[in-house]
DNA sequence: AGCACGCCGACT
DNA sequence: GTCGGCGTGCTC
C-alpha cells in the first residue's frame, strides 16, 4: 500500500490523502473520487500511514487511475507551485490548475507523440542542391515535372542544416500532389516522427549572425550581462523608446542560445504581434514558440511539449507562458516590465514578473526586466542594488527626445473635447503632411445618457454605473459588466422622451474630427473598432502607409506600435489620475504619457506631446513635462516613502462581495477582529472597492499593510482559515490579493 | 467550486 | 400525488 498527498482543484486551502496499490511519484497526475465526482489531482507528496491523522484513515479512498508514469511537474516546479500557493495564499489545487495546460488538467495523456516526417533520399540528402540536381531522377524531374522539381528544391532547402519537416508542413510548404509524387518516386521518404531535442541549436549555428554594432550604452549592458550568465541575477534595462533595447535583448539572447540554453520572453497582452515574432525568428533562423490568448488548448499543449523536450530554443508569450516547463532554460526576459497585464486579476493573483524572478533564482539563471518606464517597485529594487541597473538614453541615430507641453483647457472654447489651441496645433501638423494622434481613454460615443426632463442618468442596475452610449449600434453598454441594451426611447424614471447624451468618447471624437478636418482621414483605434483578428495589424499598416492622418484611440495605441509619421500627440482627460483614490494613478499616468510620446516621431521628425488639462499648475504634471519620467519617478518614490506605501511596505487586499452589504460588513469586521490591533501591521477599512458594485454585488475591502513582508505572510496565513470558515458560514464571496496593484 | 441532500410551492 | 426551486453541508 502506498499513501499519497494530492492537490485537487477545489477552493480549499488543503490537500487530501489517497491510497494506491502502486507507487506514484510526486508530480504525477491521478484521477480520484472527490465528493461524489471525479477530479484530476496532482500528487504533491508520497507519505506513510503514520503521517495521516488516525480519524481520517478509514475515510481514505483508492486512486481511480494513475494518469502519468513520469511526473508532469518536476521538483523545481513542484517547489515553485507550493511557493506560489503560500505567497499568494491560494489553494495548491488552484495553483496547479493555473499552471497546467487545459488538456492536462482535463486528464489527457502527457505522452508526446510526434507526427510523421519526411526525409530526402540518402543519395540527395546532405549535399548542395546543385549536386543533387545532377542525379538522373532529379534531372528527369527538371525536364518533365517542373512543379515537382520546384517542390523538391524547396524541401531540400527546408531540410538543410539538420532541420526536420512533418508531412503536413511539407504539404503546406509546397503542395500535396507534388509531395505525393516525390514520395512515389522515392526521392523523399516518410519516416516516423522523432523528438529532435536541441535541433534548433544546429539551425542557429548555421544562421549567419547579423548584429548591428551597439553604441556605448548598449555595449555596457550587453557585455555586463553576458559576462555573468549561468547564475542568478536580475537586471533592469531602462531604455527610452528607440534606444535599441531590443537589440540589447537580441545580442544577449544569442549568447544564451549559443550555449544551448533556451530563452523565454514575456510580453504584455497586446504587445505580441506577428512582426515581433518574425523579427526574432529571422534573426536566429529558428522556430519561435508563441503563446498568447488566441491559441486553442491543443496549440498551447504543442508549445508546452516542444519546450519541455527542448525542441524550441525561444518562446515568446504573455503572462501564463511563465509556466512553460523548459528543458534547459537559460534566461527570462520581461519586456515592458511595468505593464499591469503581468499580474493576473482573478483566480490565482500571481505576478508573472515576480514568479519569473523566483524561477530564475531556483534555476540559477538571469532575468532581464526591460522598459522605458520602470515600475516604482523595480526602480526601488535597482536603487537598493538588488537589481543591476542599465540605462539607455541615446535614441538611435540623431533622434531627439519628444517635447512635451501642457494645454490649459479652462477659459477656452472646446469642441468635441478638444480646445481651440489643440485644434490649431493639429492643423499645423496636418498641413505639413504629418499625422496626429489623439489619445482618449474612454471608448464609446458618450459616457452618459441623461433625461432632459428629470435629469435621470440611465444607469446599469447591476453595477450602479452610468451606461455609455455607442452610436454604431444605437445601444448603451455598461463598461463594467459589459451588459448591452438598446438606447432607451423614454426615461425609465419619468417617462420623458427627451433623452440626450452627455460627454465625449472616442466614437464621437472621431466623427467630430471627421467634420472638423474633412480633408483628412480620421481613424479610430479602440477595442470596439478593432474587433477581428487581423483588423489591428491591417489598420497599423494603413497608418504607416499614410492612408490616415488623424488617429484617435485608447490604451491600444500606447503599447508597442510605433508611428513614424506622427509628429503631434494630444492626450485628453489626464485630470482623473491627478485626484484618484488609487495612489498608483500618477505612476500609471506618467507611464502612459511617456509611452505614448515614445510611439511618435523619428529621427528627422521628432514628436511633440500635449497634455490637455484643467490643472496646468499641478506639480505632478509640471514635473513630468519638464523633467521627464526618471525625475518624476524619483519624486514619486520619495512620496511613497513618506507615506510608507509600496514599495516601502507590502500590501494585501481582502475583498468581500455580496448583494447584502450587512453580510459584507459582518465578514470584514470579523476579520478585522483578528488582525485589527496587531503590532507591525496597518489595517484600513472596510472601505468600498474602486469598483463599488458589479453585477448586483457590492464590493468592500480591507487593506493589510506591513513593512515586513514575511510578517504579513504569517498574518495572512493565520487569517485564511478564519476567512474560509466565516465565508462558509455567511455564504459570501471573498478573495485575497497579495501585492495588489489596484483597489478594484 | 460542485454536487447531493432536504424541505416547500405549482403542475400533468 | 410529483417535479424542481435553491438553502446548507461536505469533500481523503
Amino acid at each position: 500500500m502506498h499513501f499519497i498527498e494530492v492537490a485537487v482543484p477545489v477552493p480549499l486551502r488543503r490537500t487530501f490523502h489517497y491510497i494506491s496499490d502502486q507507487p506514484v511519484a510526486r508530480g504525477c497526475r491521478v484521477l480520484v473520487k472527490f465528493a461524489n465526482r471525479e477530479l484530476v489531482g496532482l500528487v504533491c507528496n508520497e507519505v506513510t500511514e503514520a503521517d495521516i491523522a488516525e480519524e481520517i484513515l478509514p475515510k481514505l479512498a483508492a486512486v481511480k487511475e494513475i494518469l502519468d508514469c513520469e511526473p508532469v511537474v518536476n521538483e523545481h516546479w513542484l517547489a515553485l507551485l507550493s511557493w506560489l500557493a503560500q505567497y499568494y495564499q491560494a489553494p495548491l489545487g488552484e495553483v496547479v490548475h493555473t499552471a497546467l495546460p487545459a488538456v492536462l488538467r482535463k486528464g489527457a495523456p502527457s505522452t508526446y507523440t510526434k507526427p510523421e516526417e519526411i526525409a530526402l533520399h540518402p543519395d540527395i540528402a546532405d549535399i548542395p542542391f546543385s549536386d543533387a540536381a545532377a542525379h538522373v531522377a532529379v534531372m528527369q524531374l527538371q525536364k518533365k515535372a517542373k512543379k515537382q522539381y520546384a517542390a523538391l528544391a524547396t524541401l531540400h532547402k527546408a531540410l538543410s542544416h539538420g532541420q526536420h519537416l512533418t508531412l503536413s508542413s511539407a504539404h503546406k510548404l509546397t503542395n500535396a500532389a507534388s509531395v505525393k509524387a516525390l514520395l512515389d518516386k522515392e526521392l523523399v521518404q516518410k519516416q516516423p516522427g522523432v523528438i529532435h531535442s536541441g535541433a534548433w541549436l544546429t539551425a542557429l549555428l548555421a544562421t549567419e549572425s547579423t548584429h548591428l554594432s551597439p553604441n556605448v550604452e548598449q555595449s555596457i549592458a550587453i557585455t555586463g550581462i553576458s559576462s555573468q550568465l549561468n547564475q542568478f541575477f536580475c537586471a533592469l534595462i531602462e531604455g527610452v523608446t528607440g534606444s535599441g533595447k531590443t537589440e540589447v535583448y537580441l545580442q544577449i539572447i544569442e549568447k544564451v542560445l549559443r550555449q544551448g540554453q533556451q530563452v523565454l520572453i514575456l510580453v504584455p497582452e497586446i504587445g505580441l504581434t506577428p512582426q515581433t515574432v518574425a523579427r526574432f525568428a529571422k534573426r536566429f533562423g529558428i522556430e519561435v514558440g508563441v503563446l498568447h490568448s488566441g491559441l486553442n488548448d491543443n496549440e498551447r499543449m504543442q508549445v508546452w511539449q516542444k519546450a519541455r523536450h527542448n525542441e524550441l530554443g525561444l518562446v515568446i508569450g504573455t503572462r501564463s507562458a511563465i509556466f512553460t516547463p523548459f528543458a534547459h532554460l537559460g534566461m527570462i526576459i520581461i519586456d515592458e516590465e511595468h505593464d499591469d497585464s503581468f499580474k493576473q486579476q482573478d483566480g490565482l493573483r500571481y505576478h508573472a514578473r515576480d514568479l519569473a524572478i523566483m524561477l530564475a533564482r531556483k534555476l540559477a539563471i538571469p532575468v532581464l526586466l526591460g522598459t522605458a518606464t520602470p515600475s516604482l517597485e523595480s526602480l526601488y529594487n535597482a536603487k537598493q542594488e538588488r537589481y543591476q541597473h542599465y540605462v539607455l538614453t541615446n535614441r538611435a541615430g540623431s533622434a531627439v527626445m519628444a517635447q512635451q507641453a501642457l494645454i490649459n483647457i479652462t477659459q477656452q472654447q472646446v469642441e468635441y473635447g478638444l480646445t481651440n489651441e489643440a485644434l490649431t496645433l493639429m492643423k499645423e501638423h496636418l498641413q505639413q503632411g504629418n499625422q496626429v494622434l489623439v489619445f482618449m481613454n474612454r471608448r464609446g460615443f458618450a459616457p452618459a445618457v441623461v433625461c432632459q426632463s428629470c435629469g435621470d442618468v440611465h444607469t446599469c442596475q447591476a453595477c450602479d454605473k452610468a451606461y455609455t452610449y455607442h452610436q454604431f449600434n444605437r445601444s448603451v453598454q455598461c463598461h463594467q459588466c459589459l451588459h448591452t441594451q438598446p438606447m432607451p426611447r423614454q426615461c425609465s424614471a419619468c417617462g420623458g422622451r427627451d433623452i440626450l447624451t452627455e460627454g465625449i468618447g472616442t466614437e464621437q471624437l472621431t466623427t467630430g474630427l471627421q467634420q472638423l478636418f474633412p480633408a483628412y482621414s480620421t481613424i479610430r483605434i479602440d477595442s470596439d473598432s478593432m474587433r477581428g483578428k487581423q483588423t489591428l495589424a491591417k489598420t497599423l499598416d494603413a497608418i504607416n502607409n499614410l492612408e490616415h492622418q488623424i488617429l484617435v484611440g485608447t490604451q491600444i495605441l500606447a503599447k508597442g506600435h510605433h508611428f513614424a509619421h506622427v509628429t503631434c500627440v494630444i492626450i485628453l482627460d489626464v485630470d482623473g489620475a491627478l485626484f484618484s483614490a488609487d495612489f498608483r494613478a500618477p505612476e500609471k499616468l506618467a507611464q502612459l504619457v511617456t509611452q505614448i510620446s515614445g510611439r511618435a516621431g523619428r529621427a528627422e521628425k521628432p514628436g511633440v506631446t500635449y497634455l490637455q488639462t484643467a490643472q496646468p499648475g499641478h506639480p505632478l504634471l509640471q514635473d513630468l513635462i519638464n523633467n521627464g519620467y526618471q525625475h518624476f519617478a524619483e519624486f514619486a518614490l520619495h512620496e511613497r516613502k513618506a507615506l510608507n506605501q509600496p514599495p516601502y511596505s507590502f500590501q494585501a487586499l481582502l475583498r468581500a462581495e455580496d448583494q447584502d452589504i450587512r453580510k459584507i460588513m459582518t465578514f470584514l469586521q470579523t476579520m478585522l477582529g483578528f488582525v485589527g490591533h496587531m503590532q507591525h501591521l496597518n489595517v484600513a477599512g472596510p472601505v468600498p472597492c474602486l469598483i463599488e458594485k458589479k453585477q448586483n454585488r457590492y464590493r468592500y475591502c480591507v487593506v493589510l499593510q506591513s513593512t515586513n513582508r514575511s510578517y504579513l505572510q504569517k498574518v495572512l496565513g493565520l487569517l485564511m482559515p478564519e476567512c474560509e470558515a466565516k465565508a462558509n458560514e455567511l455564504r459570501i464571496r471573498w478573495s485575497i490579493d497579495v501585492d495588489n496593484i489596484d483597489f478594484s
